[in-house]
DNA sequence: GACCATATGTTAGATATCCTACATAGCCGG
DNA sequence: CCGGCTATGTAGGATATCTAACATATGGTC
């Protein structure tokens, strides 16, 4: 593989053809050249609250780069229950499968945290691949340090009680949103720490005890961010770790 | 990328430079180009019990295609607490992260059913990558494939109950030895399972008690296949289909 | 301001598991 | 055949959920 030359460009120094500005980290990171290989393709789209993107074993029609928001993977049991494996924002893109010609996933990702970004046709995208390996070499250490964050995620969701597994959740949703507020029910939680709902109010209840969080109908809101770290588990720190190794050599 | 032309020679009709038959399904499955390029780095290395691939953040040297027996892949927490998130045998590699430029991973692979198989280091393989799409592609899908069963386990680990993930264990591990006996102790399965020993003994007793198995000192015999697949998860299905979809188009 | 759909509070019982500790048993070497 | 090491059997108490159900509260709408 030829040397990366880290390009990183600052948010909003580059543009679709639409003339709407990208702040999604891995398409600032890529040179001068790769991006403009894809960059016809890139149509923007608002990805609204609770928008689904891929169902289970549907065909993935449009690879998704986020600029904001929080886009949660699924895995969906067949009597219903449900289980998020991972996370991503403006760091990543969802439908990795794409890349190397798999067509389908089991995986359901749906917006969790509303944003707005870039698709591009999986045709399109995989016909930019087949001349820019560094493009490929940049899609596909993104698809690795996925599977290192499922990997965590399927660990800590056998190992640590639900606490310290809504304490993680919301200090990624954070990350992913402007405020210090995280609009999700208790409902929505349970779905993605694959829980139940009432687990989840009792948990949220003890970290509001505790002066953390606070939450009202439908949102909640991060009192101090430092006793929140304290109160998740590894994972969390693990996870940032992965991700901050998307752009290094 | 170019059209993938289904070369999957029969076993035993390739071998590595020292004469070794290979019967691991990604290098049969390679096109004769392809295969070419990477079998003169391509070195037998028998995979003995218990043996340590890689270590959690330790540089990945090698990528390991094996021939037989079965591999684990497992989370450390910091309390020592491990979780397998993923198991492969001849149908995959080891080191995924290696081939894009990843040179290490919080994963700790080990081998849980002896077998042998061929290593290649990681220099001579992203070397040969350079000049072969089609070989990058091949690796490239089974690292998505590889995700999508850390997937089901992560859910799997959440949603059911210890018998049915130690049945599904069995049945990934007998599908990777030639016998009906796996030899394994209760302590490592509960290594796997990411529970405790005591727990593993109840639930083996029972698959036992229920005709389904029969165990002696660190190796469990299936008795009657059928019912331990009627006694596992949907899990273990779903990660047969995966993985039967490395080699389709 | 009443109503309705949805969100959260709360409980009690049933389960499953975890945790610790000790007893028993098989295997191997001396 | 006698330790000594490791593997499995088992138990009791402590926890953490899960489950199902009902109570209460909120916010928006008519």
């Amino acid at each position: 593989m030829p040397n990366r030359t880290m390009t990183v460009v600052k948010p909003g120094e580059r543009t679709n053809p639409e003339g709407k500005p990208v702040s999604n980290r891995i398409l600032l990171s890529l040179p001068d050249a790769e991006y403009r290989s894809i960059r016809k393709g890139l149509e923007f789209v608002p990805l609204p609250h609770h928008r689904s993107l891929y169902e289970p074993n549907r065909k993935i029609e449009y690879v998704y780069f986020p600029n904001s928001g929080l886009i949660s993977l699924v895995v969906v049991m067949e009597d219903g229950k449900t289980v998020e494996v991972a996370v991503l924002g403006r760091e990543g893109f969802a439908g990795v499968a794409a890349i190397f010609g798999l067509w389908r996933s089991p995986i359901r990702e749906v917006v969790q945290i509303a944003g707005e970004g870039f698709r591009i046709s999986v045709r399109k995208l995989r016909q930019a691949l087949l001349s820019s390996p560094l493009l490929l070499e940049t899609l596909g250490r993104y698809s690795i340090v996925l599977g290192m964050q499922i990997s965590q995620t399927a660990a800590c969701n056998r190992l640590h009680d639900i606490e310290f597994r809504l304490a993680r959740w919301l200090l990624m949703a954070q990350d992913r949103v402007d405020a210090g507020i995280v609009a999700i029910t208790h409902d929505f939680l349970a779905t993605m720490l694959g829980t139940d709902r009432p687990s989840v109010s009792l948990a949220a209840a003890n970290l509001q005890r505790r002066g953390i969080i606070d939450y009202t109908r439908g949102a909640v809101k991060i009192l101090n961010r430092k006793e929140l770290e304290a109160a998740a588990c590894e994972c969390f720190q693990a996870i940032q770790e992965f991700n901050g190794a998307i752009e290094l050599k």
